[in-house]
DNA sequence: CGTCTTTGACCCGCGC
DNA sequence: GCGCGGGTCAAAGACG
């Protein structure tokens, strides 16, 4: 990806101060004064050391005055002697060109009135015979610029010293610049610091109000139900198709041929997660008493008896005839209901983008392409997937590069997954469900169907660069996961309606060190950043194709145990960005508690596993787009 | 030969 | 009612 976020200005700081703690060991030496970042200059050090005399050496910035400086005057005490004289002569025309030493020569030497006179005038040593005085003087005088002018206008007809002083403003414009520069990096730094302390505010908050929350599950229960009989039947039908079909086809769809499956993965889940267990539970019993206080159940439940009688008529979907795949697997459960309601209904999507050159995000699940249009205003086409990893699956995804930038992939997910899932699609599928989730429990609070909060926005918000914009404006309510652009792009390019949720920008650099849970919604698209990936994908495919099966060993067993998993990979992880990432997965995972994924957190064993299952798929891994 | 992709046709919802 | 666009189907072809 020649435009990797990775090279973004806006990521860099994040990673960088971890690894570059000499940067900000460095940054107190921007609080000392000029000589002493003068000092650390090399192009100082090398001109002081041409020019060092050996007494120097040892003296030059601890003491650079003791010995010298009250001999150069003979009308004082020190007794002169020529030998010495002389020799202190070559001290200070040396002291002359060492202009960061004289601060302090200057004020252990400056002895008499009359030389604090001279200082004042800026004659540097005209009154006296020797050159010592001269010497002495500039280095009393040397902090600043214009002093150095004098001195050079005045007194050095030796060319080595001009090139000297010359030099020596060089330097100093280089110091300002550094200064400058190491003011900048604190400041950044400062700023990442407070960043990854408010992240870890917010971590904690939301640890505490995840198990408030888990601690009256009933008082949600009845909440949501009053709530939601006074919106109306649209956020319960698409809750429950986004947060629960799939749950509900673990609870109901016993004569699925994935049924079995699901069960096992429902007890899993409930064994590895009483948190999520129990806001199934909950959600479910809401959603059932929801729909039958506005009646639609029932009347669903007519409407599901007919398509049971005639096949033909379908329920995912506005198109019936979508209907037949999924009626194969789970012909009579209450997820008819939903689908069939979802035909009246707007259906609430997660779209990724990210910056791939690769056809297709890797997310871990199986796709079949069945589709692809041409859609307006957009000169690349749109295709269709269909997931394959059990019949009758109704998530299907969409593929679209982006008009503006076809660098930048997108990746459009609908529906919940009605089968168990390999830890490497267990990510995306719960990041995208709880997004939904997320989404419409936000259209719940807020009339225009804005969100207004939620656990990303209180959790993530000070740490960003890349974004999750809810938008609820028609036809479908989406959160745009952008994993693509910095903040401030997104600010000044999204409309002001949505609400933006700021996520890490994420690094291409997934390294062992990363945490053994981070995301693969990240890491995928991360990893299709860069230009490719075949072979971190077969690397990987072990995995996949065992995959089946429900994933939770090795998983955090609650939410708490998450977030501290997350919140000690970023304390420990030298990528910042990274464990950011593994935060933010944790979170979303265990905050949606995506009934079909089992436990929502990515199994602990789940690293470097990212890209692939589709092993098996490698036809779907490379669709052809003509507008491609 | 089975699986998957391609692609034209079809269906549906929506706006005019 | 009509046209448009999104979404899907399914036959045909490609591929291993």
């Amino acid at each position: 990806m020649a435009k990797g976020g990775g090279l973004s200005f806006d990521a860099d700081p994040i990673r960088f101060f971890p690894h570059k703690p000499i940067v900000i060991n460095s940054f107190p030496e921007d609080n000392n004064n000029i000589n002493s970042n003068f000092n650390n200059n090399r192009p100082t050090f090398k001109y002081w050391k041409h020019h060092h005399h050996p007494i120097m050496e040892d003296h030059n910035r601890s003491s650079p005055i003791q010995f010298p400086v009250n001999l150069n005057f003979s009308d004082h005490d020190q007794p002169d002697q020529s030998d010495e004289r002389r020799r202190v002569m070559d001290e200070m025309d040396f002291f002359a060109d060492k202009k960061p030493e004289s601060k302090i020569a200057t004020t252990s030497a400056a002895g008499t009135g009359d030389e604090d006179k001279d200082d004042s005038n800026g004659q540097h040593g005209h009154n006296y015979n020797l050159n010592v005085n001269t010497g002495l003087h500039l280095l009393t005088a040397n902090t600043s610029a214009s002093d150095q002018s004098m001195v050079d206008d005045g007194i050095s007809p030796n060319s080595e010293d001009k090139r000297a002083k010359n030099e020596l403003v060089v330097l100093q414009a280089e110091l300002e610049r550094l200064n400058a520069e190491n003011a900048r990096l604190k400041e950044m730094f400062n700023q990442a610091s407070n960043n990854y302390n408010t992240l870890q505010m917010h971590l904690i908050s939301f640890m505490q109000q995840q198990n408030q929350d888990h601690q009256k599950p009933k008082i949600n229960e009845e909440n949501h139900k009053k709530h939601e009989s006074h919106e109306g039947t649209l956020v319960p039908r698409q809750f429950m198709d986004l947060g629960l079909a799939a749950n509900a086809d673990d609870h109901d769809c016993e004569h699925s041929p994935t049924s079995s499956d699901n069960g096992r993965s429902g007890d899993q889940v409930a064994g590895t997660s009483p948190i999520n267990h129990n806001e199934v539970g909950s959600m479910r019993k809401m959603i059932k008493s929801c729909n039958e206080e506005m009646g639609v159940y029932e009347h669903e439940h007519e409407r599901r008896r007919e398509r049971e009688e005639n096949p033909e008529h379908g329920g995912w979907g506005p198109n019936n005839k979508v209907a037949r795949l999924n009626n194969s697997s789970c012909n009579s459960n209450p997820k008819d209901v939903d689908q069939t309601a979802e035909a009246t209904m707007r259906k609430a999507r997660v779209s990724v983008r990210a910056r791939s050159e690769a056809p297709m995000i890797t997310d871990g699940c199986q796709w079949r392409k069945y589709g692809q249009k041409m859609a307006k205003g957009n000169p690349c086409p749109r295709a269709y997937y269909r997931c394959t990893m059990a019949a009758g699956c109704p998530v299907r995804k969409q593929v679209q590069r982006c008009a503006e930038d076809r660098t930048i992939l997108i990746t459009t997910y609908e529906g919940t997954h009605n089968h168990p899932l390999p830890p490497t699609a267990m990510a995306m599928a719960s990041t995208t469900s709880s997004a939904a989730r997320m989404l419409l429990s936000g259209s719940m609070s807020s009339a225009d169907g804005l969100i207004n909060s939620n656990f990303l926005a209180r959790t993530l918000l000070p740490c960003s660069s890349s974004m999750a914009t809810v938008s609820a404006s028609a036809p479908f309510p989406t959160v745009t996961l952008d994993l693509t652009q910095t903040p401030d792009a997104l600010l000044f390019q999204r409309p002001q309606n949505q609400f933006q949720v700021l996520f890490p920008n994420m690094s291409q650099n997934f390294g062992p060190g990363q945490p053994p849970f981070l995301p693969q919604i990240f890491g995928q698209a991360l990893c299709n950043q860069s230009k490719f990936s075949g072979s971190q994908m077969s690397k990987d495919s072990d995995g996949a194709q065992s995959g089946h099966r429900p994933m939770h060993q090795g998983q955090p067993s609650s939410l708490a145990d998450s977030v501290t998993a997350a919140t000690a990979a970023i304390t420990a992880d030298p990528n910042f960005t990274a464990a950011l990432a593994a935060a933010i997965t944790s979170l979303i995972g265990s905050g949606g508690g995506h009934p079909n994924n089992g436990a929502s957190n990515p199994p602990a064993t789940n690293n470097a596993s990212n890209n692939n299952s589709n092993a098996s798929n490698n036809k779907l891994s490379s669709p052809t787009f003509a507008g491609n």
